[in-house]
DNA sequence: GCCTAAGTGCTTTTT
DNA sequence: GCACTTAGGC
């Protein structure tokens, strides 16, 4: 193990081994190194792997130390826990079901689970969801798991009307998922809590296995997160955190980055160490992240400086609309991508939503990317369906996965069928499957008993096949012989390169695996390993990262900050730690780019520049402005009834005259010379004529 | 029970 | 702009 390269702050934090330890780690200051060469030096002093644990956030961040920390050790790794609270949270419940009341093969729902949930209890209540939001009351259930409140505690506080409400539907949603045999993710985090205070026995043992405690983004632990940690390491205190309070950015989440700046009040003779000098980025990119993140009023200050060059000024481009912004990134990109891999360029921004002509521009532009957090693929409804056949084929109690597949394909059991079913399973005290013995339905139940019987002696891919088979799904998508029908097919015949994918990599996994797996690990880029493309993620993603280019997109007050922080200044300086972690990301270079006008919701909208871009000191920032560039249009849907052909004359009735570059197919590129130039796509050909 | 057309409301961020 | 919900006809 290599420590000499350490500095004498990384090194103290590699060694001082007992005793509670909190590293206030900036923006690229080693961190993850510092975390795993801990590791590594801790089972070189002779500490068995089994008796470390480590925690993330996320799963990125899990799978980034695992990999590390392999290279450094070899196999002895596997040995180490290193999982998200989440995945641990599941792992403690699995093992101890029995003392928490559940069934061994529970399901765990999923957020949009949980919201239709939500939505049958508001109805079966008679309650208006256009005054309870379903998505506000799961974020109040949410909350009150999140600090460990049960429905019982939870009324001390439910003092309104509508928290009353919020108690009544709690309840009811908390009762519901225990009959289904079901958790939610936030009863991961409770439920081990739940069962370490009632078996004080069951929670020493945890405390005698994991001797040593690290975890890794402590300013984003919520107060079931804390207390978690709290309780493993309370006997040998050897607990170790990382964080950067300028850095938390999960607050909606219930993150409470005071459990960081508290850390020495809670654990008395708890020593702090600061990593202060940053290895990743130029001087002026950390300058531009520092003259934003200084005007945070509740921040400790702190000094991150780095030895590294000046490195190039950032650029700021303002587009004139939302496809000139992705024009203008792409222009970008191929200027660097034959200098730099794909792998090494970054596009980031605030909301999923900004991706869209992010990926509608590369994918013209032919340039290869993935994007992060897209759960697009696993939302999709015949995925979610063919998900909930394995959750039902492996938990029959699971009635919500039950009433979501009763009738895909189309079996005639419609919804008077469904509420029937219920109140037949609610008067016999059964879930919906054990209530099923006549009708339409029974032939439904037949076929899952058929398929439960068979999973055992087929992989999962074959099981994942035969299910598309004995259901009729194939088949029926395969007789509706439609363009959108056959792209159903598609992602489902694409789902088993996943399982088969898994299989390879794992070898033979059980259901109840893979899941686990796929309930908390639903990105599917996650489960691919395509490394030479560009990154496309929000901010909140790329946390823990960096690249040698990065592009911070929708730099405009309302996307980014966005509109919904506007009226709280503690909303508000989120949104800046948010902008700070977006712009320490990069190593080398970095845009900030924005729209003068953009799309949204379908309507138009003019946005100013972001705050954050007006807080940089202007001397670091290169205006990309362009006075004078060749303005490349495209335009498709010619009318065929003119002839046009390259180096033709054209006139735009908006931007003059101008030269055809290329045709392709039905798509004309014309070039005009325009001020402020760049690429852009006008549709129709109304606008354009030959002169 | 199923299908379609009209109507609505919505986007913050993740496990 | 789109995904989702609802009403009404078959």
């Amino acid at each position: 193990m290599n420590l000499e390269t350490l500095n004498n702050k990384q090194l103290e934090a590699v060694k001082v081994l007992d005793g509670p330890l909190l590293i206030l780690a900036g923006a690229g200051s080693g961190k993850t190194r510092v975390l795993t060469t801990r590791v590594a030096y801790l089972i070189e002093q002779g500490v068995n792997p089994e008796q470390i644990l480590a925690i993330t956030f996320t799963n990125k961040a899990a799978k980034e130390m695992k990999d590390r920390i392999i290279k450094m050790l070899g196999p002895v790794a596997y040995q180490i826990q290193i999982s998200t609270f989440h995945s641990f949270g599941l792992k403690i419940i699995k093992y101890h079901h029995d003392l928490l009341g559940y069934k061994k093969n529970f399901t765990i729902l999923d957020s949009e689970d949980s919201i239709t949930v939500i939505k049958k209890i508001l109805k079966s209540m008679d309650l208006d969801p256009k005054i309870y939001h379903p998505k506000a009351i799961k974020s109040q259930i949410s909350g009150a798991k999140n600090e460990l409140l049960n429905p019982e505690e939870y009324s001390k506080f439910a003092n309104t009307e509508y928290e009353k409400i919020v108690l009544k539907v709690y309840k009811a949603y908390q009762n519901k998922l225990v009959i289904n045999n079901s958790l939610d993710f936030d009863d991961l985090l409770m439920l081990p809590i739940v069962l370490f205070n009632q078996n004080k026995d069951v929670l020493k043992i945890y405390q005698e296995q994991f001797k040593y405690v690290l975890i890794d983004e402590y300013q984003d632990t919520n107060e079931a997160q804390y207390v978690l940690t709290k309780m493993i390491s309370a006997k040998y205190k050897n607990i170790c955190v990382v964080g950067d309070p300028d850095q938390s950015i999960y607050a909606f989440r219930g993150s409470n980055y005071r459990n960081i700046l508290n850390f020495e009040k809670d654990y008395k003779n708890a020593k702090t160490i600061m990593l202060e000098e940053n290895y990743r980025s130029t001087k002026n990119i950390l300058n531009v992240a520092n003259s934003v993140i200084k005007n945070n009023g509740s921040r400790k200050e702190k000094n991150l400086w780095t030895d590294n060059e000046d490195g190039d000024k950032i650029i700021y481009h303002r587009s004139e609309n939302e496809k000139d912004e992705a024009f203008y990134v792409m222009s970008q990109i191929k200027k660097i991508m034959n200098q730099s891999p794909l792998s090494e360029i970054a596009i980031l921004y605030r909301t999923n939503a900004q991706s869209r002509n992010m990926e509608e521009a590369l994918l013209r532009e032919n340039i290869p990317y993935k994007v992060i957090g897209s759960f697009y693929f696993y939302k999709r409804k015949e995925i979610k369906d063919l998900i909930s056949y394995l959750k039902l084929i492996y938990n029959q109690d699971d009635d919500i996965s039950l009433t979501r597949i009763i009738n895909v394909p189309k079996r005639g059991i419609g919804l008077k069928s469904i509420e029937n079913l219920v109140q037949k399973a609610n008067d016999e005290g059964k879930s919906m499957y054990e209530a099923i013995d006549n009708g339409k339905e029974l032939a439904f139940r037949q076929i899952i008993e058929e398929l439960i019987k068979m999973q055992d002696s087929c992989s999962l891919t074959e099981l994942v096949d035969l299910i598309l088979e004995k259901t009729g799904i194939r088949n029926e998508l395969i007789a509706e012989n439609t363009l959108d029908a056959e792209v159903r097919l598609e992602n489902l015949e694409e789902f088993k390169s996943i399982t088969k994918n898994f299989e390879e990599k794992n070898g033979i996994i059980s259901l109840e695996e893979f899941l686990n797996e796929i309930s908390l690990v639903s990105d599917i880029e996650e489960h691919k390993n395509n490394n030479e493309v560009v990154t496309l993620m929000t901010v909140h993603s790329a946390k823990g990262l960096e690249f040698n280019n990065v592009f911070v997109i929708g730099m405009e007050d309302g996307i980014f900050p966005h509109a919904n922080a506007f009226q709280d200044p503690s909303q508000l300086e989120e949104e800046r730690r948010l902008c700070y972690v977006a712009i320490t990301r990069a190593r080398k270079k970095l845009w900030l780019v924005n729209a003068k006008r953009r799309m949204l919701y379908g309507m138009e909208n003019a946005n100013v520049e972001s705050r954050f871009i007006k807080e940089i000191d202007g001397q670091y920032l290169d205006k990309d402005i362009v006075a004078e560039e060749t303005r490349i249009i495209k335009t498709n849907m010619i009318d065929a009834s003119i002839d046009y052909s390259i180096s033709d004359k054209v006139v735009h009735n908006k931007y003059g005259v101008g030269v055809i570059v290329n045709i392709e197919k039905s798509i004309l590129t014309i070039a005009f010379n325009h001020p402020h130039g760049i690429k852009m796509i006008i549709k129709g050909h109304k606008s354009i004529r030959k002169v």
